[in-house]
DNA sequence: ACCGCCGTTGACCAAATTGGTCAAGACCCC
DNA sequence: GGGGTCTTGACCAATTTGGTCAACGGCGGT
């Protein structure tokens, strides 16, 4: 790809970037039309051609950025708990949502876009880069609990899956919301606190409520 | 549409509806091309076009179809628990989704297809049919509390909250799915059990478990 | 005023795909 | 072989496709 595209401003990247996302997160790649993407970027199609060589490329290069992102936040994420010390699992997960929504805001359609690619049956996806996202998201979950104080729990509780649960409901929350404005996303995330703080009161022993 | 469709026996009917189906569910209306719903279905695309006037009738069609099959199969799994008497949140809930998966396997396609006419921003729905889905999910969860008996219930629990949180957890696990196939479907419910008897056994007071 | 550089574009292309038609094939029972 | 039903391949004009290319406008330097 073109090296130029970096020199450009970076809003001016995040907007084809994510107009780019957001078109191959709404089909299949075959399906994605560069006319599309460009015309949502308000941008003319010689200028992706331009910084792109191909639509495979861009392509490419969007699935990385996205996985590099993603691998950021988390890293954030944690580094800003772990500075706090931050112990707790639920005070912990929230943090991690409410960065996760707030870049929803920042790079919608980035979701969508990973989980369309990682199913892609075209084979434009590299083995590799399917199996670094795959990395990145057994890891966080393990390096997660593995800092968090666990006794707090009532016997019985996994709290493997507990995150596995409150993941899935964010996600579902935010696959199934339109459009991303603040607004909305404050819904979503009162929402969420709605379900974490019922199983933290269920599920924590009473001395630590 | 040509009603000679009818005629044809019920697996054929399925074929091309799922086929349908899944092709509209994985991109936009404009997107789908039906010459992709004919070679999914290995049929011809003069076929289609026999039996519907219109990509558009055809896409309608679908759409009354889908909706008429999520009421049915939430009647069936009402009326079955009711006709066994059965009060128990979980229990019925559990044999909700049970059905709903098992739905899936018959019908791959269906739920995606769905939620992307749902949120079509074609013209192509009419808003009659949108309300229609709308009135379906609304009451579907009101009518199974209404014949729960919630006092099993710990204080401070809002079962209409457990109802949603269970429910994207079970659609999230199934989006993130790629093929429908039964044994996929039985982990995918096991998985869901794990969630559901977490909760029961610490959300319902202790001498109901 | 002219230069070169920059990000950017509209016009253009051959090739593929689009929704839809139509006459004819394949198969059946009578 | 006739008549019906289901099904198809060939075909159509119109649009869309990925990608190219020469040229545009603006801007700082001289």
């Amino acid at each position: 790809m073109n090296p130029k595209f970096f020199k450009l401003s970076q809003e001016r990247q995040d907007l084809i970037r994510n107009s780019a996302m957001t078109e191959f997160g709404a089909a299949t790649f075959k399906k994605t039309s560069a006319d599309s993407i460009a015309k949502r970027a308000g941008v003319s199609k010689s200028l992706l051609f331009h910084y792109f060589k191909d639509k495979r490329e861009l392509y490419l290069y969007l699935f990385q950025y996205a996985i590099d992102e993603c691998m950021n936040i988390f890293n954030r994420h944690i580094l800003k708990a772990a500075y706090f010390g931050e112990t707790d699992f639920f005070r912990t997960l929230e943090i991690g949502h409410k960065v996760k929504m707030d870049m929803v805001r920042r790079h919608p359609g980035l979701f969508r876009f990973v989980m369309r690619a990682y199913y892609e049956r075209d084979s434009v996806l590299t083995r590799g880069l399917r199996k670094k996202l795959d990395d990145v998201l057994a890891q966080s979950t393990d390096q997660f609990l593995s800092r968090m104080d666990l006794h707090k729990f009532k016997d019985g509780v996994d709290p493997k899956v507990l995150v596995r649960l409150l993941t899935l409901a964010a996600e579902g929350m935010l696959a199934e919301t339109g459009a991303y404005t603040p607004e909305e996303i404050n819904r979503l995330f009162s929402e969420y606190k709605k379900y974490a703080d019922m199983l933290r009161q269920h599920l924590y022993k009473e001395e630590y409520l």
